[in-house]
DNA sequence: AACATTCCCAACCGCCAAATC
DNA sequence: GGATTTGGCGGTTGGGAATGT
């Protein structure tokens, strides 16, 4: 079976994304959905691979991500799902509300593996610097005043009972589930095509009192005023408006 | 201060499985 | 049922920041 690439490889950018692919990705993530990360980059604007944006948004962008140093309590998870499931990092990140497997698999291969190893071969050895997570936590992680829990924003007002935070994992995310009698959650907001935001939210928990475009936005409308709505057709050349989520 | 080394993490690559045609 | 497309996963790497000399 051949593999047609998952982009056309000619003119598409690589590496960091700048903060106005970001604001693409989330403005046009977030309002439509990744009905297909595919196409995605071309309606939304993104000169990326459509693999791209999907890794960018599940690791980065998407809402519910928690950032910042493991606490002990999710290392030893970590430490504890990975004895018995090996290097399966979803699965482990499945278990770690708010954590990506990629933040999970970086954290093992750059802190705990040594520690592990270094416990194992010399049990009373604790000299490490990262032995102890408290010692860890004082060291400045990059991202970690980048996005912490924050209170709701004002403009939203989320009455959902889906409170629980979503697994990490990564195939749990990716597609909008439209399973509208799970949804009691309305949002008060001038945008109107609820069912997309429904099924947001659905999928995202407490995705309405995330605080990712807090950073860089008081409200929704700000937003929306930096990223007008393009024309539907534009956007929508499926004409999947009717359709009743993103299960495409 | 300048350079070298180490550490960390975001992002890419390639493979696989499921879904779709 | 086979071909193709798409999403997901794990391994790996490049580059910037931190640290050491």
């Amino acid at each position: 079976m051949v593999r047609t690439p998952c982009c056309d490889k000619t003119g598409l950018r690589k590496g960091t994304w700048t903060p106005e692919e970001d604001r693409k990705l989330t403005a046009y993530v977030t309002r439509y959905g990744c009905w297909n990360w595919r196409q995605l980059p071309k309606y939304a604007g993104l000169a990326r691979c459509g693999k791209s944006c999907r890794l960018r948004w599940l690791n980065y962008l998407r809402p519910n991500i928690k950032r910042g140093n493991f606490s002990r309590k999710e290392e030893e998870t970590i430490i504890r799902l990975h004895e018995s499931l090996g290097n399966r990092w979803s699965a482990i990140a499945a278990e770690l509300p708010g954590r990506t497997d990629n933040e999970v698999k970086n954290h093992w291969h750059t802190t705990l593996k040594k520690r592990f190893k270094q416990k194992s071969s010399t049990p009373k050895d604790g000299k490490d610097k990262n032995e102890d997570p408290e010692i860890q936590g004082t060291k400045l992680n990059n991202n970690a005043n980048r996005l912490v829990i924050s209170s709701p924003n004002p403009p939203l007002i989320l009455e959902s009972s889906l409170s629980s935070p979503q697994p990490a994992s990564s195939n749990q995310n990716s597609s909008i589930t439209a399973d509208t009698n799970t949804v009691e959650s309305r949002r008060l907001d001038p945008v109107s095509d609820n069912n997309l935001f429904e099924a947001y939210e659905a999928d995202s928990g407490s995705f309405w009192t995330e605080p990712f475009f807090s950073d860089s936005y008081d409200t929704w409308s700000d937003m929306w005023a930096e990223f007008p709505l393009l024309d539907d057709e534009v956007l929508y050349p499926f004409g999947f408006y009717e359709l009743e989520g993103f299960n495409l």
